[in-house]
DNA sequence: CAAGGCTCCTGATAGC
DNA sequence: TGCTATCAGGAGCCTT
């Protein structure tokens, strides 16, 4: 399930493999991987023959290529299975490959050792896809104008933050998960953050101070940062990197998927709750539910 | 307009 | 054994 750091590294592995080269062809094998370009994935894999992409780049959970000679980016969304895999063009298809683009490799071997490879979005549950679009003049493909600056994003502003979580009527959960608020953060790492920070997910977000809320940006920072430093956790095999390498931070993971397991700082058993259709994972000792009021 | 719920999808796993 | 139910969940879209 790939969160911000996760798609920092996919992103780290187009840049390496995929910058400055130039799509030979395209083959798009599963129509829903091309869902967002809404006209098909006969014209999506038309409109990318011939043109060279630039250096790959990030907003939360999206990434996109631009085109180095156009207005318009190849954007990508990993959702909740998807992978990009920079393959030799001899390895066999995945079992859940959805479209291959080839590139226009010189014939002499160049420095960069990518000759050779060709660039595979593999998803098995098809939440992901590509998709290409119009940029904005800021260099952000059109569709994602509503995604907001990720923590990581030194633009990132705080104290916009803070102002914005002390007007919403929500829980923090609810908040951290907001793309239009902070992006970047999923299930996992808000469930980190939250355990980190001693706070339960249905706190509303009206009552947290601003050291509390900051304390709390801190933590969401410091476990994606861990994160990114051990290339991205992997928790089944649905996840790999650009590489095709798991990550491994899992294992130091607090709160996520630890029901009935001892609480890293006091010993409770950790529950699990559903919650908008997924779970919740929480220390019931350190971080208490909020007080209800009954006049708000 | 903000907030919250629904839905898309496949495969692993549990339970009967 | 083989079927069905449940769960994983990002984000667009719809309703309230």
């Amino acid at each position: 399930m790939p969160e911000l750091p996760e798609v920092e590294v996919v992103r780290r592995g187009l840049e390496r493999w995929v910058a400055g080269r130039t799509v030979d062809d395209v083959e798009v094998l599963h129509p829903r991987a091309v869902r967002r370009h809404l006209a098909g994935g006969a014209d999506f894999a038309a409109r990318l023959k011939g043109h060279r992409v630039g250096v790959a780049r990030r907003r939360g959970k999206y990434l996109w290529l631009p085109l180095d000679d156009s207005d318009q980016s190849v954007l990508g969304h990993l959702g909740m299975s998807g992978q990009l895999l920079v393959q030799p063009a001899s390895a066999p298809d995945e079992k859940h490959l959805r479209i291959r683009i080839r590139f226009q490799d010189p014939v002499s071997a160049d420095a960069s050792g990518a000759a050779g490879t060709e660039l595979r979005f593999v998803d098995q549950r098809t939440f992901g896809g590509l998709s290409l679009h119009d940029n904005t003049p800021d260099g952000l493909p059109d569709v994602i104008a509503h995604i907001a600056r990720d923590p990581l994003d030194e633009l990132f502003d705080d104290n916009a933050f803070f102002t914005a979580l002390r007007l919403r009527r929500t829980t923090v959960k609810r908040a951290l998960l907001d793309q239009s608020l902070i992006s970047g953060v999923g299930n996992i790492y808000a469930d980190e953050a939250l355990w980190r920070a001693k706070l339960h997910y249905e706190r509303p977000t009206s009552t947290l101070t601003r050291p509390k809320s900051a304390e709390l940006l801190g933590h969401v920072r410091e476990v994606m940062s861990a994160a990114l430093a051990v290339g991205g956790t992997s928790f089944d095999s649905l996840y790999v990197n650009v590489n095709g390498e798991s990550g491994y931070f899992d294992r130091s993971l607090d709160a996520y998927g630890r029901e009935g397991e001892p609480c890293h700082r006091c010993g409770t058993p950790m529950r699990r709750r559903p919650w908008m259709n997924r779970s919740s994972y929480f220390c019931p000792r350190c971080q208490r539910p909020p007080v209800a009021r009954r006049h708000p």
